[in-house]
RNA sequence: GGAGAGGUCGCCUAGUGGCCUAGGGCGCCGCACUGGAAAUGCGGUAUGGGGCAACCCAUCGAGGGUUCAAAUCCCUCCCUCUCCGCCA
């Protein structure tokens, strides 16, 4: 169940559009709405034949403590008559467990509908709602630089792309990598280990201290029930590291531990928004993958995110969602790094999504924008999956939180844009400022100098 | 990894096949009493599903089984605690 029954029979014409809109079969919805019916009289039935076999266990027992004869007559009468309701039941118990995992197989395939202010079409169709900085060229005019670092006049220069800045400043080595575990799993040295430690530190401090996130540091594996909660298994069980021997799975992002933190709980009346900021490793075996960007570490298996995940009420989860990218905006800025932001349209969000925005980094020297940031509402569609509610008011009935999560931010991609942000044409790369407190130097030289 | 003890309503606890339709206490909410409060008394206080409703059904860690009937008996699994071993 993902889109929610009630809301199914209320309004089946959203359902059917929202489905269509991302591509998926709208059909769906009257076959669940069949089931549903079909569920419903079955149900009925059942639960009035159990209703009459309790009355008779309960005439049973007294009849026992009244003196009877348990293997009497009496008894036997009632008892033989209970065994046919049991049998009875059981074989309409056995047809309400088929019709259920029918109608929630078809539950499954029916997509989160998009929200109205989404626009409706394919990757081409997003929209890009904003940009921010100066777009830096790959080939720039040596300018500007006094004494050493100055150029003869009119001279140019080529930005690198990432792995020829890290190679000569061994910052990250692809290869030992390779060799230690596996293609797509960098080892970080020197001042690139240092700049991904001072970037989860920036990253989480700026959340806690300033934005008023909880910070969590989650397990680097999850259950099968965990993995099951945010959508991972079935859906996307193939882009998964497993650990058969113990039924584990490495996280792909944070969203799974954090989320399913509050899975099958219920918020008390003034407990939201509860708003998390978590660091963890993210293993992904990128299948299907294989062979585009193998270069540099614009696609790895193993790379650190840190990951806003958000338990809202209702009526203020449209507002926590642009919050929520602001955030992350923010933190480009400070780091200095071009971006812009897209709303996806409806066939490029994805299944589960109501709404959601891509932050792209500009990366010169590859002359590419960078995805490190999605930032994403789920409204409740998540929260029924895995039955996260909160009490509107004091006593009030449970009723669905919206969930919402977003990088803030991918490490590996920032890692790259800022190589090629800040490299200079002597090879040397500047330090953000905003990072210089936590790498505790200002520029990054080749080693040995 | 070995041995033992446990998992019951927000919390604590009673409960060894049928008056369990899960009792009691604490907490919480309402009402009464009060100038106001405390104390006291009375009532209420889980979640899901079905039904217009009265009401019915399901749930005592999870899943199976035995039985007319399971919190209670049997099987499998999960988790917590204590002790031992190992260990960053």
């Amino acid at each position: 169940m993902s889109v929610g029954l009630q809301r199914l029979r209320a309004e089946p014409d959203v359902i059917r559009k929202g489905a269509s809109d991302k591509g998926e079969d709208p059909a769906l919805v009257d076959l669940a709405l069949a089931l549903d019916e079909r569920r419903r009289a079955r149900l009925g039935e059942s639960d009035s034949l159990k209703a009459e076999r309790n009355a008779a266990s309960k005439r049973v027992g007294e009849a026992v403590r009244g003196g009877a004869d348990p293997a009497g007559p009496e008894v036997a009468g009632i008892r033989a008559s209970a065994a046919a309701l049991g049998e009875r039941i059981a074989a309409l118990d056995l047809e309400i467990t088929g019709i259920e995992a029918e109608l929630e197989e078809a539950m499954l395939r029916i997509p989160n509908p998009a929200d109205p202010d989404v626009p409706v079409g394919t990757a081409e169709d997003d929209v890009t709602v904003r940009t921010w900085g100066e777009l830096l060229p790959r080939v720039a005019p040596v300018e500007g630089e006094v004494g050493a670092d100055a150029a003869p006049g009119g001279a140019t220069w080529v930005r690198l792309p990432h792995w020829d800045v890290a190679e000569s400043l061994a910052i990250f080595e692809l290869e030992r990598g390779a060799k230690i575990a596996g293609s797509g799993f960098p080892v970080y040295r020197g001042a690139g280990a240092a700049m991904q430690r001072a970037l989860i530190d920036f990253f989480l401090r700026t959340h806690t201290v300033e934005n008023g996130f909880t910070e969590i540091w989650p397990p680097a594996v999850v259950n099968s029930a965990s993995a099951r909660g945010t959508g991972q298994i079935p859906d996307k069980e193939d882009q998964m590291y497993v650990v058969t021997r113990d039924d584990l799975y490495l996280v792909p992002t944070a969203e799974v531990p954090v989320t399913n933190l509050h899975r099958d709980e219920i918020f008390d009346a003034g407990a939201l928004p509860v708003r998390y900021a978590a660091y963890s490793p993210c293993f992904r075996r990128e299948a299907g993958a294989a062979g585009k960007d193998t270069r540099g570490i614009l696609r790895v298996h193993q790379f650190d995110k840190v990951e806003m995940v958000l338990f809202e009420r209702p009526e203020e989860s449209s507002d926590a969602l642009e919050w929520m990218v602001g955030r992350a905006e923010d933190l480009l800025r400070r780091l200095g790094l071009a971006y812009r932001v897209l709303l996806m349209a409806t066939g490029d969000m994805g299944f589960v999504q109501a709404k959601k925005y891509d932050l792209e980094v500009w990366a010169p020297g590859v002359e590419r924008w960078l995805e490190v940031s999605s930032c994403s509402n789920f409204r409740d569609y998540q929260a029924r999956r895995m039955q996260i509610r909160y009490r509107p008011a004091p006593g009030a009935k449970p009723e669905l939180v919206h969930t919402l999560n977003g990088s803030g931010l991918a490490l590996a991609r920032v890692v790259a844009a800022i190589l090629e942000t800040y490299q200079r044409p002597d090879g040397t790369v500047d330090v953000p400022a905003a990072l210089r407190p936590f790498m505790g130097i200002d520029r990054i030289l080749p080693p040995g100098t």
